[in-house]
DNA sequence: GCGACAG
DNA sequence: ATCTTGTCGC
């Protein structure tokens, strides 16, 4: 099952991962940007496309996503040593977001960062970059409300596998020097948008 | 019954 | 998610 703690020896490189709609295709499209966590720089990339088979049901987000992630980290020959989701981890009802699932799947520790909350209580952290609060759900603590840029509005971390809820919050507010998302999100947002302009 | 609800 | 103008807040 999902383990929320640190379980990895050392990060290295790190895999965002996005996936868009194409409404004309009926289609999902993934993409995947590999980065050295150092550098930023891209090391190596993919996407693919998969017939949607299953609705948008929140909380049953996996089942609609996951299809085309895997069909494109087929194809990906350095294998990251964390994933970043463009959604929930365990801040989920069965503690099982798209994170935990896409971390577990491949066993490679994975954090979860979504731009707006599936569920949980929280207070607004403060104004200035780095600082967070707690997201619990009833009594469980399932994440954090991450400020990764001051005065913008903040990101929902969640633990999806083999990572603490401290180690989610370091490493997104690693990977967000410059804008609200992760560049990893924002660089394999790219990559799918350019896909669906080109008509591939 | 009413509100909330990742993308 | 995606479609889109004017509008609100700092």
């Amino acid at each position: 099952m999902v383990k929320v703690y640190d379980d990895f020896s050392e990060i290295n490189t790190v895999a965002g991962v996005d996936v868009a709609y194409d409404k004309e295709a009926n289609e999902l499209v993934a993409g995947i940007v590999v980065i050295d966590l150092d550098s930023f720089d891209v090391i190596d990339s993919n996407w693919a496309r998969a017939k949607q088979n299953f609705p948008y049901v929140p909380g049953l987000f996996s089942f609609r996503e996951l299809p085309s992630i895997i069909k494109c980290l087929r194809d990906i020959k350095i294998a990251p040593d964390l994933f970043v989701c463009d959604g929930q981890g365990i801040a989920h009802p069965r503690r099982f977001g798209l994170a935990s699932h896409l971390g577990v799947l491949f066993d490679i520790p994975s954090i979860g960062c979504a731009k707006t909350k599936l569920l949980g209580e929280f207070v607004e952290p403060e104004v200035m970059r780095g600082a967070y609060s707690y997201l619990f759900d009833k009594d469980e603590y399932v994440g954090s409300v991450l400020r990764t840029q001051s005065n913008v509005k903040p990101v929902f971390v969640s633990p999806g596998h083999r990572v603490s809820i401290e180690s989610s919050v370091e490493y997104v507010l690693k990977l967000s020097p410059n804008y609200r998302l992760p560049e990893t999100t924002r660089m394999a947002d790219q990559l799918v948008r350019q896909q669906l302009k080109a008509g591939n």
